[in-house]
DNA sequence: TCTGGCTTAAGGTTAAACCATTAACTGTTA
DNA sequence: TAACAGTTAATGGTTTAACCTTAAGCCAGA
């Protein structure tokens, strides 16, 4: 019998699992959420109320609520009416999250502008098809305003940001825009650096958002993605010193 | 003087911030992350120790804990020599996190698929043009796989997201893998209630598979791409049930 | 009608204690 | 000598109770 080294009850144990109370908190909550009893807005009840709740100290609540808001699920307010909200979405905190990712994995930069290039030209079918003249204003609007950035010399890449979401918002597509609003983030620490390299870039770069809104505007697919094409490739050049050939 | 309603002492008291105490350690750490200070494995000190470090409590120290976990920047074990350890780069927690959002901000699936359309298309010039052998191989291997796990009846929908996110690395480029992969997490979710309804779908996906390997392969590009398309519609359809006509 | 002060409800922080888990050491025993 | 059991120490997990800070609302006095 126990010369086989496996007893008859293999199998009858299994690992107990003992998770933190506080992460047991947090998946309640992420359930109700998941299920639509808290909609972004509503506002969990106080620390100490809900320590009553669930039968746990404070402190323990506090970590749950620690986790939610690092996750971008909520936001917490102090002083009175205040507590912790459901947010609405927002990318920020889960594009810095991925920043923080993408800066412990040794990426190069060249990868994270290829892999940009694949989706912010991929959008652009999609962007052509579906910008409304609306759209097409704000781009055009935001051009103007680089334009004005650059003469002033206070061009930032915030403002080249600012036009790339504004322009993956044009396909009209909210996961698509979360996606590229996303890579903006970890692009603008890399950039940030750049930017003192190359301070005077930002001529040339305005000039292809404008010609990228006059495509768009033409409805010229081919045109648009050429300029980007070269817009991105350029991006690349910037963040990488030219040290990476990949 | 008065009746300007803006004093002299204008701009002379600037807005004070009191962030949070966690949080400046968190950010410490972060920046200990970003100057390659602490690379992953390493072991952050005891709480106890982090507390004399900084001059706080442990609870708050316990709090910064919680919040770079949630970011999956450390794994934290417990016992001795255990400790909070900087986590190997992983996309599984961005991924988590990513779905989070998307569960909240009312995505519909058709939303979600033609994002993942766009990326995964994107991907193929890449993966056609870079895939090695081994690559090819693996591919295959998986295809086979769900081949046989449709034959038991037991296909599941990890399977397939195996099969993409194992393609996604023949691309050779980490930054797409990760988004590819982190794109996969939330489509496992939306899919698994899907499996329910059409247990059988696996036949022609794993198909679409070995099709897909095999266009790989003789680094047919346009068949590739073809084969993909029609993947990734048929999946949208699965997860929308055909309610959604987008 | 403004201003300042008070109240109150909420999160932020601290302190000290105790529990639970784990690795390593140590000593006994077959 | 090898295996087992007990001990110890390091470390995270949790609780409790107290106090501080913030913000909104109210109210009385100049």
């Amino acid at each position: 019998m126990a010369a086989t080294g496996r007893s008859t009850t293999d199998g009858l144990f299994n690992r107990v699992n003992a998770p933190r109370v506080s992460q047991v908190i947090v998946d309640q909550v992420k359930v109700l959420i998941r299920d639509g009893a808290l909609t972004p807005g509503d506002r969990l009840p106080s620390e100490r109320e809900l320590c009553q709740r669930f039968g746990v100290s404070r402190v323990t609540v506090r970590e749950a609520l620690r986790i939610l808001e690092a996750s971008g699920l909520v936001t917490i307010r102090v002083g009175a009416h205040g507590g912790a909200f459901l947010t609405a979405p927002s990318t920020d905190r889960v594009g810095e999250g991925l920043a923080d990712l993408l800066t412990m994995s040794a990426l190069t930069a060249g990868e994270v502008t290829e892999t940009r290039k694949i989706v912010e030209l991929g959008a652009l079918p999609l962007i052509v098809e579906r910008a409304t003249d609306d759209d097409i204003d704000a781009l055009f609007k935001l051009a103007e305003e680089g334009q004005a950035a650059v003469d002033e010399d206070a061009y930032t890449v915030d403002i080249s940001a600012r036009f790339h979401i504004r322009l993956a918002e044009c396909a009209h597509n909210t996961a698509l825009a979360m996606l590229i609003q996303s890579f903006h983030g970890p692009m603008l620490m890399s950039l940030r650096e750049a930017r003192e390299h190359a301070p005077a870039m930002g001529k040339r770069g305005t000039d292809e958002h404008r010609r990228l809104a006059e495509a768009i505007r033409e409805r010229d697919l081919a045109a648009a993605q050429h300029v980007m094409s070269e817009h991105i490739a350029r991006t690349a050049q910037r963040v990488s010193h030219g040290a990476e050939q990949d």
